[in-house]
DNA sequence: GAAACTTATACTTAAAATGAGCATATATAG
DNA sequence: CTATATATGCTCATTTTAAGTATAAGTTTC
């Protein structure tokens, strides 16, 4: 106890210590009408599968890590990026295959950035795709996405029943049910890493098979041409974490507008929203909650691009920060109930 | 554009790249009756000033960052930890004074932990302090600091008139105004980062002076006495990080409830909000909160330790997740408006 | 042991927010 | 003109919220 300078393996408590390489990489997000975009760059050379722009940490080059995240998204795409957070950092063991042949330990921060659609080109080798390529399960605009009562549910229960004890059983089904909602829950559109992780685990998203520490079993893999895309290395799992971090934030910050043209219908806004919540909204309740918390202002201009009766354009209001505290659209989201 | 492959530095897109050390920081939480309590370890040997248990993350020994940290509190403080949550990953250039003196470039990755006040037991090196003594002015339960009037106020509104460029002073004094509610805004009391990096930029604490990119004035040095204790490198913005966090997180999911005994009045539960909101609540309308929410059930057990009418203790709920997607202490935090 | 004080808890009331829907306006397509 | 699409204004019942009043049941003080 209380051993500060006891030494494990290498490293010492503040001594010299192991080396790791850092990776950033970027979930950049747009929106079109209809549907959330994120950029992927093509496999690069021997890589088989495309993944979020990303390279190493400098650190004598980058001055901070946002930094140098944005020189590599640069250089990488060709794409100036405005809003930029931080999401987390992973640097689990033998996520990435390269590392059991003798690569360095990954440790790699993942960050979320937003830009406008009018930034949407396809530059050389990279390319944006609609998100739910590689999350199915997350789309509840029209119902409950199928995949998860027909191949999600019976899975993840024998996955469940196939835990070793008791108690690892129950901590599994508790999961499963919270996640997924199949207790009688409500749907959290917010838990997509939550659920991303279980399919994981349970084998049955193709980035499984690559993991050191899983068995998967031989006949999981039919079913991975069924739960979406894969990535490279972990940027499926930071995909889940941006999408999941961009659906809570929308709710208490006017995020969304990072999105948007500088002005737009309130059905636009809708629309945006609803691509990124997955679910969807009621519209007359939806335009007097952004009346009512001043988020937009008209500008007195019309569009008549509705395909019915024209609308108002708008525009962020920026002021509306310094007047409420979390300013956002609190919406709620509607994911009609899962039939069954 | 698109050149994946040139050379920026000693580092090439995804070629060997440098290479960093990764210091695993923890704030470490309890609450008692009256006061939030963060774990400080004395200062060892060489350095002046207290700071958050870390270490170095070891690639050959930890499998996970998370594991890692575990490790190293349980090895420096004698303290098994419970809920533990990653906060951030800071990598400044030269906010470590050590770097410039030709140390490693330090990457910081934060996290906070949650552990009851059962857990309090000061162990030789380590020992529990007010987080308010590092952050005076995010403590409002008595009203407005006054440091804020006295002292913050005229020193920012000094820095944003500092500024040399026009619309450099307008970004300072938006930022100003939104962090500390001077234009009529109202106090969110989330943005304590915001806050410290904002007095920290300013010159305003002392961890300022190390700082190899900012020259501050000579006469600040006088300010640093009051505003509130600094800490070894730059474990004050962690702590910062870790108490906005926490605050936003109380609101919507039960981690008040891994800082409770496992039986508790509703009048100990809104002590402890209070105590890391840092402000007032109203008595009657928590208790219908709590019990609306389903939050807590009753034990049946009474406690007559309160000093008036014996209260009820209540026990956490735990089936409350399933029920609701975001269960928390939805608490608004009255906070007395400034005077003036 | 009565008065003063402390905390606990039930209940009231007005205002605001929410969820669901009806009704009407103004376009386009055929 | 009709059908259909979207836009927008408005109602209405219900729930939630903020801010109390009122009362209960202990402890402390003198």
């Amino acid at each position: 106890m209380n051993t500060r300078s006891s030494d494990r393996g290498a490293s010492s408590a503040r001594g010299p210590a192991g080396v790791v390489v850092i990776e950033l990489s970027a979930a950049i997000v747009t929106v079109t009408d209809e549907s959330p975009k994120i950029l992927l760059v093509r496999p690069p050379d021997m890589a088989p599968r495309a993944g979020l722009p990303y390279g190493p940490f400098d650190p004598t080059g980058h001055r901070t890590l946002e930094e140098g995240l944005r020189t590599w998204v640069q250089e990488q795409t060709d794409l100036h990026l405005g809003y930029v957070e931080q999401l987390y950092t992973f640097g689990d063991r033998f996520r990435d295959p390269q590392e059991r042949a003798g690569g360095p330990r990954p440790v790699s921060v993942g960050y979320l950035a937003l830009v406008r659609q009018t930034a949407l080109k396809d530059a050389g080798e990279s390319s944006w795709g609609d998100w739910y390529r590689y999350f199915p399960w997350e789309d509840w605009r029209d119902g409950a996405p199928t995949i998860i009562d027909s191949l999600i549910a019976p899975r993840m229960a024998k996955w469940t029943d196939d835990a070793k004890t008791k108690p690892d059983r129950n901590r599994r089904r508790e999961r499963v049910n919270l996640a997924f909602a199949f207790a009688g829950g409500s749907w959290d559109n917010e838990r997509v890493l939550d659920r991303y992780e279980l399919l994981y685990e349970a084998g049955l998203v193709f980035e499984a098979t690559l993991d050191a520490r899983l068995e998967v079993a031989s006949d999981l893999t039919s079913v991975h041409g069924h739960t979406g895309a894969a990535l490279t290395k972990d940027h499926r799992r930071i995909l889940a974490t941006a999408m999941g971090r961009l659906r809570a934030k929308i709710k208490y910050r006017p995020v969304i507008f990072e999105l948007m043209a500088p002005t737009f219908t309130l059905f636009q806004l809708q629309r945006a929203v609803e691509a990124l919540s997955g679910g969807r909204l009621h519209k007359q309740n939806f335009r007097r909650l952004v009346a009512h918390e001043g988020l937009v202002e008209p500008t007195g201009h019309i569009s008549s691009q509705t395909g019915g009766r024209p609308a108002e354009l708008f525009r962020f209001r920026r002021e509306v920060v310094h007047e409420r505290p979390a300013p956002g659209l609190r919406v709620p989201v509607k994911v009609s109930k899962r039939t069954g």
